[in-house]
DNA sequence: CACCCATGTCGAC
DNA sequence: TTACGGTCGACATGGGTG
């Protein structure tokens, strides 16, 4: 695990891409991705958008009537997401990726880490050439652009990434990894969101630099020694975590935004009912038994709200989700008072365990 | 103590 | 006088058990 040569590619404002490439026509125009909750035609929140729409200040998250408002007047198109479509392309750039690392790290639909040390002989002049090629084999096979992050490790490498996009390519050798991240505000850490940018401010901690002097045993006592010790040595440059292929899911969840604002258990049951039967049909796609069910609900102030169960013994029905679905929600109504706006249920505790006798629903329903 | 459970917070994408 | 997604994981805390 010395001197390694780590690459994150990350494929530009993804979802935007993959309907470019779908019409290249619409190219120049602003593109929104959205998500759309069904509660009104129009509502929903925006889950990427070209660098065209980014000129107006469109941003990831940010609810879809405030899109609109800021492409008032442009040509702009606006999409609903649509996952199979990003999910195959995405697939069919993975499989070339396998092709070119040692090991292959999936972190998201859109992200992965490539462990190259041995493809580029331990050189990060080499590492150059390779990323071009590995660039150019995806966008003539596939059509799709990426940026690529080069570093001794995971953490430098992604920062590496984010610090020039789109088809951007940044390469940060060992020597230099502490001086590159020295300047960069602290949020640009994985793990430092807004809160905890703010914490430490307050704390006088702006930079990476300012975090990489900060004293150790202070960060453990104000975030905790697994967070305390992470934050030490990424202000540090230091991550020794290796590219590893990533598992199977721990939890699988369907969320959804009811039609209007409830606290009507029959009303939620409908709609928590659908979700299940999602969250069902992919337990037993994968032929997972699990043995905790959770709910989850947001309130209309935004404010969210889970409550679980674990099971005496591993359950693989659908009937052993909706049954706790209901005592949960049941449970919960009758100790609170806001109206709820969406509400999620959640399994996880997989194994390949059987269930233990009874449950006979769920013995004819597997066969 | 080690481990499990329930819940909450935070963050990434 | 509005209006705002969905899915996942890591970790902390505070309770319990053997
Ligand atoms: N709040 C978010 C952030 C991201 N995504 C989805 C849409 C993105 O296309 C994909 C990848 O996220 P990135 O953060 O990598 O952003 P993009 O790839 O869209 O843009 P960039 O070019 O800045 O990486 O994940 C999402 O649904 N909701």
């Amino acid at each position: 695990m010395q001197n390694r040569i780590v690459m994150l590619a990350d494929f530009d404002y993804f979802y935007a891409q993959c309907e470019e490439l779908r019409d290249p026509a619409i190219k120049d125009k602003p593109i929104v991705v959205g998500v759309y909750s069904g509660r009104t035609e129009e509502s929903g929140a925006v889950s990427t958008s070209n660098y065209v729409a980014r000129k107006y200040a469109v941003k990831s998250g940010m609810p879809l009537f405030l899109a609109k408002r800021k492409l008032e007047g442009t040509d702009a198109v606006f999409f609903h997401v649509d996952h199979e479509y990003y999910d195959q392309i995405s697939d069919r750039i993975m499989q070339i990726f396998r092709g070119y690392a040692t090991s292959l790290e999936q972190v998201s639909v859109d992200e992965a880490y490539l462990d190259v040390t041995e493809q580029v002989e331990g050189s990060f002049e080499k590492a150059r050439e390779y990323a071009q090629k590995i660039k150019a084999d995806v966008k003539t096979q596939v059509g799709i652009s990426f940026t690529i992050g080069v570093g001794p490790n995971k953490l430098v490498a992604k920062i590496a990434c984010d610090s020039q996009k789109p088809d951007g390519l940044t390469i940060v050798r060992p020597e230099e990894a502490r001086f590159f991240l020295a300047p960069l505000d602290v949020d640009r850490l994985l793990g430092v969101g807004k809160k905890t940018m703010v914490r430490m401010e307050q704390m006088g901690i702006k930079t990476i630099g300012d975090l990489a002097k900060y004293d150790c045993q202070r960060l453990i006592e104000v975030f905790g020694k697994v967070i305390g010790i992470y934050f030490h040595n990424a202000a540090n440059a230091v991550d020794n975590e290796a590219v590893v292929e990533q598992g199977e899911a721990e939890s699988i969840s369907r969320i959804g935004t009811l039609k209007q604002d409830t606290r009507d258990l029959e009303f939620i049951l409908q709609k928590t009912t659908e979700l299940t039967a999602d969250v069902y049909r992919e337990v037993s796609e994968k032929n997972l038994s699990f043995k905790t069910v959770a709910i989850y609900m947001v309130m209309v102030d935004l404010s969210s709200k889970t409550r679980s169960i674990t099971l005496e013994q591993p359950a693989k029905s659908k009937a052993a989700i909706e049954t706790n679905v209901r005592l949960l929600f049941e449970k919960y109504l009758a100790e609170s008072t806001l109206e709820i706006r969406r509400v999620g249920v959640k399994v996880s505790g997989f194994s390949r365990e059987e269930p233990k006798q009874k449950q006979l629903s769920s013995f004819f329903q597997s066969i």
